[in-house]
DNA sequence: CGTATTTGACCGGCGC
DNA sequence: GCGCCGGTCAAATACG
């Protein structure tokens, strides 16, 4: 176990309540919060800028219930004071709720026979019910890829993100009244997955998780947006924050970290790769550190030139 | 007609 | 072993 969960609550950044173990980002924002988002490139479009479970009330409980995979009504008792979410996923992880499963890039989610030369899978073709599609091998877990989560106020579920989604399938959550959405990218190359439901506790609340990592670009969007931003969404999310707060505690890192070195044990580097190259962190008061090219935006720093067909 | 969504069934993991 | 639950599949349906 290598778990750490890291919280920053550093004034440089405001992100009061970001912590991470070695595989997820657990995001609960707050109104200065999104702010940071929108430097990160994350342009979500809530029908309301940013009203946020602050105090982590019920809602907040059941998003790390989820995030930790913990399918069960056994929810740890957070307590209700709890303004922390570090602290909270300390006390999952203390509990061992949050699961420790081997994560690997979201292009190789798939089986290995299901998996393609390209690394990438292709799940949007994946062949029509064939049983040695459905079945997995036995013995093999699933392989769950690291996720971002992170609650929104908004009068839709289905935030817009620059990528587009296909929905695949819809549950009913225990404990709440409102269904959980399944979605897919619908790049046929791309695994990213994506849940959205809404807090049980405030139904203006959209908890929305990314799992997995983009290897494309976004296909634009519907506002004519800042595509740049856009385009460095969830595909650099997950592996630009093991970086930033990788295991070796809340720091910063202004020079080059190897993906190898930031998530040695979680990320697969893929064919030709050596590494990623960290990018520091939005800091609004200084010029001219990052220049991002528009074109690539700040996907060009994450996925790999070679993954980004296009 | 192609694509997206809906929805019931199915499967695997996990706790008891 | 059984039941519950989350996640996924895929046929049916809706939509542009």
């Amino acid at each position: 176990m290598d778990k750490k969960d890291n919280k920053v609550d550093d004034p440089l950044t405001s992100w009061s309540s970001l912590c991470t173990d070695s595989d997820n980002v657990y995001f609960f924002g707050t109104r200065d919060d999104t702010s940071i988002l929108s430097e990160f490139g994350w342009n979500f479009q809530p029908s309301e800028p940013a009203g946020w479970d602050r105090d982590g009330g019920g809602g907040f409980d059941r998003m790390v219930e989820d995030l930790a995979g913990n399918s069960n009504t056994t929810t740890p008792s957070i307590p209700e004071s709890t303004t922390s979410t570090a602290s909270a996923i300390d006390q999952l992880t203390a509990a061992g709720k949050i699961t420790d499963e081997p994560v690997s890039s979201s292009c190789s989610d798939d089986p290995p026979e299901k998996s393609t030369a390209s690394g990438c899978g292709s799940s949007a073709s994946r062949p029509p019910s064939d049983t040695a599609s459905k079945v997995k091998k036995k013995g093999q877990k699933r392989i769950r890829q690291p996720r971002f989560a992170f609650m929104t106020k908004s009068e839709v579920d289905h935030l817009e993100d620059g990528y587009r989604w296909r929905k695949y399938g819809q549950k009913a959550v225990k404990n709440s009244p409102f269904p959980r959405s399944y979605y897919r990218c619908t790049n046929t190359k791309c695994t990213v997955k994506k849940r959205v439901e809404r807090s049980s506790e405030d139904s203006s609340i959209v908890i929305t998780t990314y799992e997995g990592q983009h290897c494309h670009h976004t296909v634009g969007f519907p506002r004519g947006g800042l595509i740049s931003h856009e385009a460095a969404f969830t595909s650099q999310l997950t592996p630009l924050a093991s970086q930033f707060y990788h295991p070796a505690g809340v720091q910063y890192p202004q020079e080059l970290v190897p993906m190898s070195t930031a998530a040695p044990e979680s990320r697969q580097i893929l064919p030709g790769e050596t590494g990623y190259q960290a990018r520091r962190l939005p800091e609004t008061s200084q010029p001219g550190t990052t220049q991002l090219r528009t074109d690539e935006g700040l996907l060009g720093d994450i996925v790999p030139p070679g993954m980004r067909s296009r």
